[in-house]
DNA sequence: TTTGGTTGTTTAAACGTTTAAGTATAAATT
DNA sequence: AATTTATACTTAAACGTTTAAACAACCAAA
C-alpha cells in the first residue's frame, strides 16, 4: 500500500538534486563528478528507502522497453511452448523480457496482437507467421522494428529468420522409409501455402522421384488447422480405404501425427508390418505408442537460442539494417522402430 | 523509420492544444465541452497521421500498465502452457497482457521474477508458487499488488487462489484402485511440502485407511523436481525390486507418469495385468500408452478463467481487501484401460 | 449594468526518469 | 592578482500522456 520510493523520494530524503541520485543510480558517478561522499550517502539511502527503478518512466525517456513480443500459432502446443521457454530464458539473461501471443494461423488475430504490442512499444519481435501476413512483417520492417521469423519464413521477404533444412530432410525422412523398402509412401500435410509446410512436401517429392516413385496426387492429404481432429480423421479413413495399398506415411508435423495415430490405431493398422510411419517434430505420444516413432528432431534450443542472439544483435545495431541473416539449424532423423 | 505520431503532432497539425485532442480521443469531448466540428477535425487527423496512443506514456501517468505477470514452474510443460493459453485469451479479452516466467520450482528464481515484474509496473500477478515462496506472496500483498495462485496454495497465507479438490480426488481415484481389487497401492509423488502435493498424499492415505488397509511408509516414493528422470527410475526399480509386491500405482503429476511409464515399459511390467495405474493431471502420452492410462482430469479452462476473473475483480475493487476467495473447481477421474 | 452561466479552448502540472547545460566554489596555473 | 581549470552540485527540459484549473468570449437574466 505504501508508495514505492522514486528519485525524487530519495533526493528529499538527502536534501539534494534528483539529478545527483540518478547519476550515481546509473554508475555514473565518474563522468557526473560526484563527491565520493555523497556516492556514499545516496547508496545507503537507495539501500534504506528500498529504491527500486520504475522501468516504465526508464522506458518512456529512453523509447526503449526491453521487452519482445513473441507471436507463435498455439503456445499450448509443445513445440512453441518450448522454443517459449528457451526464448524466456534467453531473453532474460539479455535483460529483456517476453510478452506472448497465439494467433492460431489467423492473420488477423496476428495483426491484432502485433498492433497491441506495437503500441506497448515492444522492442522487437520473435514471430512463427501465419499464412498471408507478408504485408504484416514487411509493415514492421518499415517501421524500424527488428523482427525474426522462426520456424515459418517467407522467401519473397528478406527478413532475419531461423530455419530448419526442410526439405532436405524431409527428403531424407521419406528416403529412409523407401530403405525399408516402402514404395506406396502417403503425406498427411497442412492445407497452407506456408513456405515450410512446401519445403517438406517437395522434399517428399524429391525423394519419390529420385528413387524412380510416380506420384500420385491422393497421397497427399491435407487437413486445415481449424479443424484439424476432424480432416485428418476424414482424409485419413479415405486414404486407407482407397484403391491404393499405402505402406508408409509421413506426417509433416506433430499434432498432424498425434491425431492421425488415433486414427491408424482405430482402423487397427499394424506399425510397422502394414505401415511404417515417420513423423516431423517431437511428442510425448511418440514415445508411448507400441512402435516408438521415428521422427524429424528439430533442436528447439538452437532455433530459440539463435532468434533471441540475431534480435539482440538486431536491437543493438551490430547488423546493418537490410542486410538480414538466416540462420539453418540442422535437423536430424531419429530412427526408432515405426 | 518515420516517427510515430504522437497527441503533441496531432495538436501542432491542427494548430490546438494537445489537451483538445487528448479528450476527443479518450471519448470526453462532452465533459471537456468540445466543439462538433473542432471533435471532426481531430477525429480526421487522428486517422489521416494513423495515430496510435503510446501506452507506455498512458502508463506512467495512471499508474497501471494493464499487464499480468504469469509465474508457473515451467512454461514448457504442456500442464502449464495449456493454462497459459487460456490466461492469455481471458486476459486480452480484458485488454491485459501477459509476461510470463518459469520458476523451476526455485525461490530464488521465483523471487527474480517478482522483482523483475514489479520493477516493470505489472499490475498483477497469476502464480503457481514454488516451494518455500509464502513470504514473497504476502509481500505482494503487503504491496498491496492483486495475486491469484493456481494449482498450489499455502493454507497459511490467506491469498486469492484456484485450486482443486486435490485430496478429494485423489481419494477416489485410489478408491477406485482399491475396488478393482488391488491392495498393494504404492504412490509416486515429489519431495516437497507443497499443500496440494500434501493433499494428494492425504487423499491416497486416507483411502487406503478407510479401507482397512495398513499404510507402509515404503509405498510412497518421492522423486526431486531438479532430478526428476534419475529419482524416478532409482525410486521406481527399487519399489518394483523390494520385497513389496506392488499391484498399483498412483502417480500424483503428469510428468512423475511420464517418465514413470518409460520405467514401466522398461522393466517389462504389464498395466494393468500386474499393475494397475491412475495418474494425476493428462498427457498425450497417456492416450499412446498400450493400456490408455486412468486419470485425474483437472479442467484447465475453470482454472485459468477464474483466475483472470478474480484478478480483474481484485483490480477493478469489486472486492474489499483483506477478503480473499478461493474457487474450488471440481476434477474428475477419467477410467480407462490401466 | 452588473452578475452569472455557458461554451470552447488553453495552460500547466504531473507521472518517474535522464542528461545537457548551467552555476558556484575552490584549486591550480599564469 | 587575474585567469583558467577542476570539482561538486543544481536546473530544467524532455519523453507522451492526462486532467484540473484558468481563461476568454459570448449570452441571459436580474
Amino acid at each position: 500500500m505504501n508508495k514505492k520510493t522514486s528519485l525524487k523520494d530519495i533526493a528529499q530524503h538527502l536534501g539534494v538534486s534528483t539529478a545527483l541520485v540518478s547519476y550515481v543510480i546509473n554508475h555514473k558517478e565518474k563522468e557526473a563528478r560526484v563527491g565520493p561522499e555523497m556516492v556514499k550517502k545516496i547508496r545507503k539511502a537507495v539501500i534504506d528507502l528500498n529504491y527500486q527503478p520504475n522501468l516504465i518512466a526508464k522506458s518512456l525517456k529512453s523509447g526503449k522497453t526491453k521487452t519482445i513480443g513473441l507471436i507463435v500459432a498455439d503456445i499450448s502446443n509443445p513445440f512453441f511452448s518450448t522454443i517459449a521457454r528457451i526464448i524466456e530464458d534467453e531473453a532474460r539473461k539479455q535483460g529483456y523480457v517476453v510478452i506472448f501471443g497465439s494467433s492460431d494461423e489467423s492473420a488477423e488475430k496476428s495483426q491484432s496482437l502485433i498492433s497491441v504490442y506495437l503500441n506497448r512499444q515492444v522492442d522487437a519481435f520473435i514471430i512463427a507467421p501465419a499464412e498471408n501476413t507478408e504485408d504484416q512483417i514487411l509493415g514492421l520492417h518499415k517501421a524500424g522494428i527488428p523482427v525474426v521469423l522462426i520456424d515459418r519464413y517467407f522467401p519473397e521477404v528478406p527478413s532475419d529468420c531461423v530455419m530448419i533444412n526442410n526439405a532436405a530432410i524431409s527428403e531424407a525422412a521419406v528416403q529412409y522409409l523407401i530403405d525399408k523398402k516402402r514404395s506406396k509412401i502417403a503425406m498427411l500435410t497442412y492445407k497452407t501455402k506456408l513456405a515450410h509446410i512446401e519445403a517438406r512436401k517437395n522434399g517428399y517429392k524429391n525423394a519419390l522421384k529420385s528413387n524412380g516413385i510416380k506420384f500420385d496426387r491422393k497421397m497427399i492429404r491435407e487437413a486445415s488447422y481449424q479443424d484439424i481432429e476432424n480432416d485428418v480423421t476424414t482424409q485419413l479413413k479415405d486414404l486407407f480405404g482407397g484403391p491404393q495399398k499405402v505402406d508408409a506415411i509421413f506426417f509433416a508435423t506433430n499434432s498432424l501425427a498425434v491425431y492421425g495415430l488415433k486414427v491408424i490405431n482405430q482402423l487397427g493398422i499394424k506399425v510397422p508390418q502394414q505401415l511404417a510411419i515417420v513423423s516431423f517434430d517431437q511428442s510425448e505420444a511418440f514415445d508411448f505408442f507400441y512402435a516408438p516413432l521415428s521422427y524429424v528432431s528439430q533442436c528447439l534450443e538452437n532455433v530459440g537460442k539463435n532468434a533471441v542472439k540475431l534480435l539482440v544483435e538486431r536491437l543493438e545495431q551490430k547488423v546493418k539494417p537490410k542486410q538480414y541473416a538466416t540462420v539453418v539449424v540442422e535437423a536430424k532423423l531419429v530412427i526408432r522402430e515405426s
